[in-house]
DNA sequence: TGAATAGTGTCTGTGAGACAATATTAT
DNA sequence: ATAATATTGTCTCACAGACACTATTCA
C-alpha cells in the first residue's frame, strides 16, 4: 500500500471505485387530517387521518401504489432530495419534515440494490388542496391494532388498500418491535413497513411534542385540535383532561367560530414557548 | 420509452446504471458504563459513561479518532453491516443494536459521496473487556449542556478529545434541534454530530423504555442501576423516587452483594413484563 | 325548543418530589 | 464506633381520570 504524506495527496489519488456502490432513494410519508362535511348541519366535520400515495405507472410494481419518492442525486443532500420530491409531487414547500428510518434490506427493490431513507412530512388540511401529481391521491387511514398485528386500510373513495403488519417484540426489551409484512397486495416495495413505522412515530410524538400544530391551520378551535388527536391516536379523549394537557401550548384569540347550530367556539393559535 | 408487458421482462432489461450510485457506510456508537475502583474501601466504584473510538491509521482524517464503522457491502443488509463491524472491531455479538439516523450531506466525506447510517449499540461493563481492535480505545464521556450548546469531553486516560455542538431550535416546533459542529479538531467526519445525537437518543430512551438493562449485567444492585441512570442523565436522582420508578421492571433475587464496608445490597435482575 | 357542541367545576386517586428515619456492614 | 451505603416510611403537592354541570347557538 502506497504511503501518503498528506490528506491532499491521498485524495488526489483516491480511487472511489474500490467499493461497489449502490443507489439511494427517499420515500416520504405526507400526513394530514382532512375534513368531511356532515349532512346534519349541527354536526362538526368528521376528520380523517390521511396519507398521500402515488400510483406507479411503470415497472417495477407497475399499477401498485407507493409513497412519493425518488432517487437521491449524487451531489444532493438526502433531506434536500426529500424536499425536491415534496415540491415536485405535491407542490409543497417549507413544511415540517423529519427523517424516520433507513430501510436497507438487499432485496427490497427487485431491480438492484437500493437503500431508502424515509421521511415524514406534516401539513394542515388547507394544503390538501395543493395541486398534486396527476397519479397521486389522498387516502384515509384506518388502523386496527392489537398486541400482535396492525391492520391498516387505506381508502381514497375509489379504491381500498389493505395490509397487515406483524409485530414481534425484540429480545431484551419490552418496547421495540420488529415489523413484518403479513399481507399486502396493492402497495409497492416495503412501503407497508414504512407507513406502519411512520404512524407509530407520529402517535408517539403527539404525546410528548408540539408536532400536532404542523397539522393545524393558524387559527383553530380546541374541539378541532382534539379531533385531530383523536383521529390519529384512534381513541376518544376526555374534554377537561385534553384542555388541561394543551393549555400552555395554545393561546386564546379574540376570534370566534360561529354558524354551527351550537355554541360558538373560541379560536386559538399555537403558543410557542421557545423563550421560556 | 419501451413498453413492457410484465415485471419479469422489465427487470431482465433494466439498466441499473441509469442513476449515479453512491457509497454507503455504517457508523456505530458503542456505549457502556464502566467502573473505576475507589481508594476508599467503603466507597462504591465510580461509574463512567463510555464510548468506543478507533484511531484512523490512514487517510482521510489520518490520526484522528472516529466511530467504528465501514462500508456496506453491495448485497449486505445495512444492519448486518453494523453487526459485522461490531464483531470485527469489538468482538461483540448478539448485543442491543438500534438504528439512529442517516447522515447524508454530500460533503461529509472528502473522498467521494458517502451516506452513513449510524447505529447505537449497548453493552454491559463486563463486555468492556472483550478484545477490541488494536487501534480502538474506550473513552469516558463528560457532557456539559445548556440551551444553546453541548460541550463534550472524551477521555481515555491518555488523550482528551473535546468538541462543541450548537443547538438551534427548528422552525415550528419547540423540541427539535438542528445540530451544528462549533468546535472539533480530533474527531473525523461529522462524528461529533453522531455522538451528540446518540447521547440525546439514549437519554430520552432511558426515561421511557427498558433500554438500560442492556447495559447491566444479569445481577445488579439497585444502587448500581441508579448510578447508571445518574451517569448517563448527568444528574442525581432521589433514592425513593428512583426505586418506585423501576420497581416493576426488576425482581429481587436471593443473592446479596457483600463486602463493601456497609450494609449489603440485594441483587436484582431484569423482569421482562412482555406477557402482561 | 332541542340537538349539538363549548367550556368549566370539582372529586378522587395516583404518583412524584422531598426529607427523614432506620438497617447493616468492614475496618 | 463510624463511615458509607441500603432500604423504607410518609407528607405534600400536582395532576390525570371521571363525571357532572352550565352556556350558547341555529334550524
Amino acid at each position: 500500500m502506497k504511503e501518503y504524506k498528506s490528506e491532499e495527496e491521498f485524495l488526489k489519488d483516491y480511487d472511489s471505485s474500490m467499493y461497489e456502490k449502490l443507489s439511494m432513494t427517499t420515500d416520504i410519508l405526507i400526513f394530514s387530517v382532512s375534513d368531511e362535511m356532515q349532512d346534519n348541519y349541527r354536526k362538526l366535520n368528521k376528520k380523517h387521518f390521511s396519507v398521500l400515495l402515488v400510483k406507479r405507472d411503470n415497472y417495477p410494481f407497475k399499477d401498485k401504489w407507493c409513497l412519493p419518492g425518488g432517487f437521491v442525486g449524487i451531489d444532493e443532500d438526502i433531506e434536500d432530495s426529500a424536499k425536491r420530491i415534496l415540491a415536485n409531487e405535491a407542490n409543497l414547500h417549507d413544511i415540517y419534515l423529519e427523517q424516520l428510518y433507513t430501510f436497507g434490506s438487499p432485496s427490497r427493490d427487485p431491480r438492484m440494490r437500493v437503500v431508502s431513507t424515509s421521511y415524514m412530512a406534516l401539513i394542515d388540511k388547507n394544503r390538501l388542496n395543493e395541486k398534486i401529481a396527476k397519479n397521486a391521491s389522498w387516502f384515509n387511514v384506518m388502523i386496527l391494532e392489537d398486541n400482535e398485528t396492525i391492520d391498516v386500510t387505506l381508502d381514497n373513495g375509489l379504491e381500498q388498500i389493505k395490509f397487515k403488519i406483524g409485530k414481534a417484540l425484540q429480545e431484551k426489551t419490552t418496547d421495540r418491535y420488529k415489523y413484518d409484512i403479513l399481507e399486502n397486495d396493492k402497495l409497492a416495495f416495503d412501503h407497508p413497513l414504512v407507513i406502519a413505522s411512520g404512524i407509530s412515530r407520529l402517535k408517539n410524538k403527539l404525546e410528548y411534542t408540539d408536532i400536532v400544530f404542523n397539522m393545524m391551520p393558524e387559527y383553530f378551535t380546541l374541539g378541532e385540535l382534539q379531533q385531530v388527536y383523536e383521529v390519529i391516536l384512534g381513541k376518544k379523549l376526555l374534554d377537561p383532561a385534553f384542555r388541561r394537557m394543551i393549555a400552555n401550548k395554545v393561546e386564546k384569540t379574540t376570534k370566534m367560530k360561529t354558524g354551527g347550530g351550537h355554541r360558538p367556539s373560541v379560536l386559538f393559535k399555537y403558543k410557542n414557548n421557545k423563550d421560556e
